[in-house]
DNA sequence: ACCCAGGATCTAC
DNA sequence: GTAGATCATGGG
């Protein structure tokens, strides 16, 4: 794998096992849009790029070396060795092998820490579009403008300094609006990285980013999962435990975790988001 | 009018 | 610790 700068854009060589529609549209994310072209635009890390892959190889444009290194290649988790993962899960059963088969191109991505608490704050009992769509609303209203119509996900700060009504009127996120801001203030004060939760317990993980309001059991993984702070949670929302009850007869949120650490223990979180993407796009046939 | 969406919180037992 | 009601909002 090697990078190669010109232009203003970046070309990364000989990366494989990696697809932006099945990254960008298996709901780990909220800011990447098809565009006309034929590849996805979008915003993370304050940066907006348009971004290409076609024969194992991954253009970003709006980005230059040192933005690749000190960004988008920990972004897009390039170092992660995928092929492995996919094979070890799909050698555990025909549905991991099915699940597995249908997302094949995704990644975890590593997203900032403080957008995936927000953005999953504003996930809870919420549809995909709509989220999209408030937090989109967040960002025109306290973020920075970089582009025409493009704006950066807002600070902890500029969230913090905000009030509901505001908040409310400008996203209509309801009344999530107080648990956003709360959160914002409490990230402001003591913002958490991936590392400070490498070397404790899973359950300890849990515990510590449920203290965030509006943050309870299934928030709390993908927080962990999608800012690339634990691989070994298993978010538990209406599709998988649809999904899990389905293959594996287990039923209660309880239950289904337990399984879950058991069964897929380390790569749960992979795990999850393959079933997740398969589930959702109705490929499993349950 | 009713149900649902990548659920969490509060209350009551 | 666990079941039930409630929480805005918009689409089907």
């Amino acid at each position: 794998m090697y990078c190669e700068e010109k232009q203003n854009e970046c070309k990364i060589y000989g990366i494989k096992d990696f697809s932006l529609k099945h990254i960008f549209e298996c709901g780990q994310c909220f800011r990447w849009k098809p565009n006309t072209s034929g590849g996805y635009s979008g915003v993370a890390g304050g940066r907006y790029a348009e971004v290409y892959y076609e024969d194992n190889v991954l253009t970003i444009k709006g980005a230059n070396i040192k933005d690749v290194n000190d960004f988008w290649f920990n972004y897009f988790d390039l170092a992660r060795d995928y092929k492995s993962i996919k094979e070890e899960l799909s050698g555990m059963d025909e549905f991991m092998e099915k699940a597995v088969k249908h997302g094949n191109g995704i990644r975890i991505l590593n997203q900032e820490p403080f957008e995936t608490l927000i953005s999953f704050i504003v996930s809870a009992n919420n549809n995909i579009p709509r989220i999209s769509g408030i937090i989109e609303k967040l960002c025109s209203r306290y973020g920075n403008k970089i582009e025409d119509n493009v704006f950066t996900f807002p600070s902890p700060k500029e969230l913090s300094n905000t009030e509901v009504c505001d908040v409310s009127e400008c996203s209509k996120a309801g009344y999530r609006c107080g648990y956003i801001i709360d959160s914002a203030k409490m990230f402001s004060n003591k913002p958490f990285t991936p590392d400070d939760f490498k070397n404790c317990d899973v359950n300890e993980a849990r515990k510590i980013m449920q203290t965030y309001k509006g943050v309870g059991p299934k928030v709390a993984d993908c927080v962990l999962l999608f800012s690339g702070s634990r691989q070994d949670v298993f978010p538990v929302d209406v599709w998988v435990k649809r999904v899990m009850n389905k293959l594996y007869g287990v039923s209660s949120h309880k239950e289904i975790n337990e399984f879950a650490m058991s069964y897929f223990g380390n790569l749960s979180g992979f795990a999850q988001q393959y079933l997740f993407y398969a589930i959702r796009e109705n490929y499993l046939e349950i």
